[in-house]
DNA sequence: CAGGGATAAGAAATCGTATTCTCAAATCCG
DNA sequence: CGGATTTGAGAATACGATTTCTTATCCCTG
C-alpha cells in the first residue's frame, strides 16, 4: 500500500518506526534490539547503546496494539457511566481521582459514555480495556459482559452488590449529620426535599437519604415532615411542604441541584433563605459557592471516592481472587451562608 | 502459563475466544472463519451460516488488538484537554459532541488528560489513537508529536494555527453583541471585566473579547471604561470600575465564574443586580441558570463545537491532503435576570 | 589444553486477525 | 464431452513486539 514508501533520505519520515528498521540500522537481530529496549537481559553494553541511541534518534515508541496482543494487557482501564443523568462536574472529579492512581501505575484511563441500554462499548467487547470503574449506575449490561470475560470491575458510588468491589457513600450518616447540625441550631421543623427523578439508581440513593432524615429526626426527637413519594415533582412536593401547618424552616435536599431550585421556588415565594427558611443541598457542585446565598452543603468527597475506586482494582488487577471490598467514605458538612437559626 | 485451561467441558469459559476456536469447531480453516465474519468473499452459504452460528454461541468478539495491529487503525480517537484548567461542564459538552459524532462511525472516543508539560499521553506515543481532538488549549508538545507521526488534529475552542483544521468562536462579534444589547436597553457606560488568569490561552481568549467589547463601545459611540492588564486580580479590577467617577451601569465578564464572583461582590458592596447593575456572563455554565438572578450570557455552543470538530477530523481521516478548514461558530445572546434598563 | 559454564546475540514461535495466493472442485459452453 | 472459467476454501504471510530456544564465542579452571 505504499505505507512505508520511505522515498526520500531524511530519516526524519512519519512511517512507523519499529524494532525491524532500528535492527537494520544497528546491524543486530530485530530479537536483540527489543532486547536491548526491554532490559534485564544480557547484552554488551556497547550494543545495547548503541541500540538505544538509533531508537532515540529515531524516536521510537513501541506499537500499542503489538505490545498489548502478545502480553494480554492494554495497560488501560475505562471508566463508565451514564452521561446526561449525572451532573459532569462530579463524574469528572471520580475520574480525575481513576485518573491519578492509574497514571503512576502508567496506566491510561478512559471513558465509556454508555449509550443508554444499547450495546456494550467497544471498547470493552473487544478488549481494549484491562478493567473497568462503573460509577454512579449501575450497567447490568457492562457488568455482566465483563464478568463474562473475566474482566475486573469496581462500582464507585453505585448500588453495591455482592460480587463486585465498591466504594459508596454513608448517606444515611451524612444526612443524618445535616439533620443534627440544624436541630442544634433549634430548627425543630426540619423537611426533606426528595428527587423527582425517574431514574432507578437516584430513587435508590433518595431513599437511603431519606432513611437518614427519617432516622436523625427520630433520635432528635422531633417529628418527622412527610417525605414525598419517589418521582413526584419537585416543585410538587415543595409546595405541599410549604403549604404544612407548621411550615418547615428547614430543607435538606436530595442534591445541590435540587436545592438551587429550592431557593429559586422560595424566593419567588419572597421566603428569605436563610433568614426564613434555612436550605443544605448535598453534593458540592462547584457553582454552590457562588450562589447567593452560598449553599450549604455535604460535601461527597468525589475525588476521594475515585481515587478508592481505582487502588481496589489496581489491587484487584495484581491479585484478580482477593476477597472482595467495600469501602464507604463519609461526606463531609459545608455550612455556608444558606443556614442560619430559625426565625423566633 | 495455563492460561486457556478449558479444564472444565462447558464451552461458556471466558477464556478469550479465537476465530481459530471457531475454525476447530467448525472444521474449516481459520482463514474461512474470517472471511464470514468479514463478508465480501464468496463462501457458500451454508459454510457462512454455521460459522456464524457457532461465533454467535461463543460470543465471539475480535481482538482489538489483533485488528489494529494488521489494520494500523485503531478506530479510536483521542480528545485532549487541560484539566483543572476549564470547567468540566463545557469540555464535557465539547466531548459529547465529539462523541456523537464518532459513535455513528463505530469509533471510540477516549479522553486524555494532559498532565501539564509532562509526557504525551501513552494514547498518543503508542499509536492508540486515530485522531485527536485538541480541546480549550494548544498543547505544543501533543500536536507536535501527532505531527511527527502524521496523526489528524483538530482544535476546538484553542487558538488556531494556520497548519490544522480549527473550530473556534466568534469572540469578538459575540461580546460586540452583548455590549450592543446593552446599550439598546439605554446603557452607557458599559465595562468589561478581565480575566485573572495568568494562563497564557485565557489572556489570548480574554483579548479577543477586550477587543470585541472596544470595538462595539467604538460603534456604538460611548465612551470605554478601561480594560484591566491581563493578569489583574478580577476584585481589583472590578474595584478600580466601581470606583470611577462615573460608574458602569453594566458589566460584561470575561465568563460566568467571573459573572458570578462579580455578582457576589456587588452585593456585598449593597448593589443590586440588577436595579443597580446588569451583569453578563460568557459560557453559559449549567448552573447560570439557578443563579438569583439568573444569570445573562453569551452561550457557547459547546456541543455543537465538538460536532464540528468531529466532522473536521472524519472528513481529515477519510481524505489526509484535503485543505485545511477552520469553522467559526457564532455565541448566541441569552438574556436572563441580570440585565434590565440602567437606574434613572 | 580440554571441558564446563557464563555470556552475547541470532533464530524462531507466539499473540489473533486480515488478506493474498494457490489449488481443487464445480460449473459452463460450444 | 472436454477445455475454460468460476467458485469455495485451505495455506501462507503480514502486522510489531515479546519471549523462549539455540547456537556461537569467550573465559576460567583443573
Amino acid at each position: 500500500m505504499a505505507k512505508n514508501k520511505n522515498t526520500n533520505s531524511l530519516s526524519s519520515m512519519p512511517s512507523t518506526v519499529t524494532t525491524q528498521m532500528i535492527a537494520e540500522l544497528a546491524g543486530v537481530s530485530q530479537s536483540t534490539v527489543s532486547k536491548a529496549l526491554a532490559g534485564g537481559y544480557s547484552l554488551r553494553p556497547k550494543t545495547r547503546q548503541r541500540i538505544l541511541e538509533i531508537a532515540r534518534r529515531l524516536n521510537y515508541h513501541p506499537s500499542g496494539a503489538a505490545r498489548a496482543l502478545v502480553s494480554g494487557r492494554n495497560e488501560c482501564i475505562g471508566v463508565s457511566y451514564m452521561h446526561g443523568r449525572v451532573p459532569s462536574d462530579l463524574f469528572n472529579q471520580i475520574l480525575e481521582g481513576v485518573h491519578e492512581v492509574f497514571f503512576a501505575c502508567g496506566y491510561t484511563t478512559t471513558t465509556l459514555m454508555a449509550e443508554g441500554e444499547t450495546a456494550v462499548p467497544r471498547l470493552v467487547r473487544d478488549r481494549l480495556v484491562d478493567g473497568l470503574v462503573i460509577g454512579f449506575e449501575r450497567d447490568r449490561e457492562l457488568e455482566s459482559f465483563a464478568a463474562s470475560v473475566g474482566m475486573p470491575c469496581v462500582l464507585v458510588n453505585a448500588p453495591p452488590t455482592e460480587e463486585l468491589d465498591c466504594v459508596t457513600t454513608d448517606n444515611v450518616g451524612g444526612v443524618a449529620a445535616a439533620v443534627a447540625h440544624l436541630a442544634e441550631l433549634g430548627h425543630r421543623r426540619i423537611a426533606y426535599v426528595s428527587t423527582w427523578s425517574h431514574d432507578p439508581v437516584s430513587r435508590l440513593v433518595c431513599q437511603d437519604r431519606a432513611r437518614g432524615y427519617l432516622q436523625a429526626m427520630a433520635s432528635q426527637q422531633l417529628p418527622a415532615c412527610p417525605v414525598a413519594s419517589p418521582g413526584t415533582p419537585v416543585m410538587d412536593s415543595l409546595g405541599s411542604l410549604l403549604a404544612l401547618p407548621q411550615r418547615p424552616t428547614a430543607l435538606v435536599c436530595f442534591n445541590d441541584e435540587i436545592a438551587m431550585m429550592t431557593i429559586k421556588a422560595l424566593f419567588q415565594r419572597s421566603l428569605h433563605v436563610p433568614r426564613d427558611v434555612s436550605v443544605v443541598g448535598i453534593d458540592n457542585l462547584f457553582a454552590s459557592e457562588y450562589m447567593i446565598p452560598s449553599l450549604s452543603t455535604l460535601e461527597i468527597p468525589w475525588r476521594q471516592m475515585g481515587v478508592a475506586g481505582a487502588e481496589l482494582l489496581w489491587q484487584r488487577l495484581q491479585e484478580p481472587h482477593r476477597p472482595r471490598q467495600h469501602k464507604v467514605l463519609s461526606p463531609r458538612l459545608i455550612i455556608r451562608e444558606s443556614v442560619a437559626s430559625p426565625p423566633a
